[in-house]
DNA sequence: CCATTAAGATACT
DNA sequence: AGTATCTTAATGG
């Protein structure tokens, strides 16, 4: 069986469930960039991410989508699971933010499984716990530092996870990973490569020295 | 070349 | 900080 399918079973205390799991979850692979969700479709089955990353987006009818969040390993969509619950189509697109292995679950399993086994249901909770706190931490963040700021930070922790310093994105990217507008992004930019602490090129922020 | 699109610039809120 | 709009530059066929 699959090994992180296996990982991910392990947490889940009975063994009929793991069991069910195993039979009923689709296994799939998906590239950058796919998507995953469709906005506005009906939800039939959740994603569970077994490896790599998705990212949940909104979109605003004129094409621009905000991020949400970022779904990683073993976290599953909170929105997905109550937009299905309540028989609703989602109100987010879920696109691949790399490749990644996902299990599907369809909603009906997933229903039934609340009331039947206490571990699965424990699992919804820590997803929303998890979620709760990370809200927490971006309103904190908002309110407490400038755009500038967020943006210093943005680019410190996109370069670790990269292990580069050869960011490859657009500004519009960035602009929409913060919640603003990429003239915004652009000029902050500017004024950072004035100071000396980047270098820009098209698709490209060379990090020289942030701090 | 030309079409597309990222990024720069300016002006106004 | 954000929006609207225009201009310029890079890229890929």
């Amino acid at each position: 069986m699959n090994q992180n399918l296996t990982t991910f079973l392990s947490q889940l205390k009975e063994a009929v469930l793991r069991q069910e799991f195993a039979e009923i979850g689709q296994v799939r692979r998906v590239r950058v960039g796919e998507v995953v969700v469709q906005d506005g479709a009906y939800i039939r089955s959740i994603p569970i991410i077994l490896s790599g990353a998705l990212k949940v987006l909104q979109t605003d009818g004129e094409g621009r989508d905000r991020l949400i969040y970022y779904l990683n390993e073993g976290e599953s969509c909170i929105m997905s699971i109550l937009g299905a619950l309540n028989n609703e189509t989602s109100k987010v697109k879920v696109v691949a933010e790399r490749d990644t292995e996902i299990v599907m679950i369809p909603m009906q399993n997933a229903a039934i499984w609340v009331k039947k086994y206490p571990s699965w249901t424990e699992y919804i909770f820590k997803l929303y716990q998890k979620r709760f706190e990370e809200l927490l931490e971006v309103v904190k963040e908002v309110s407490s530092k400038s755009l500038a700021e967020r943006l210093t930070d943005f680019l410190i922790q996109k370069s670790t996870l990269d292990a580069t310093r050869s960011l490859l994105m657009t500004h519009q990217q960035i602009a929409a990973e913060l919640g603003t507008s990429r003239v915004v992004i652009s000029r902050l930019l500017k004024d950072m490569e004035n100071d000396q602490k980047i270098e820009l090129s098209r698709n490209k922020i060379k990090i020289l020295k942030l701090v």
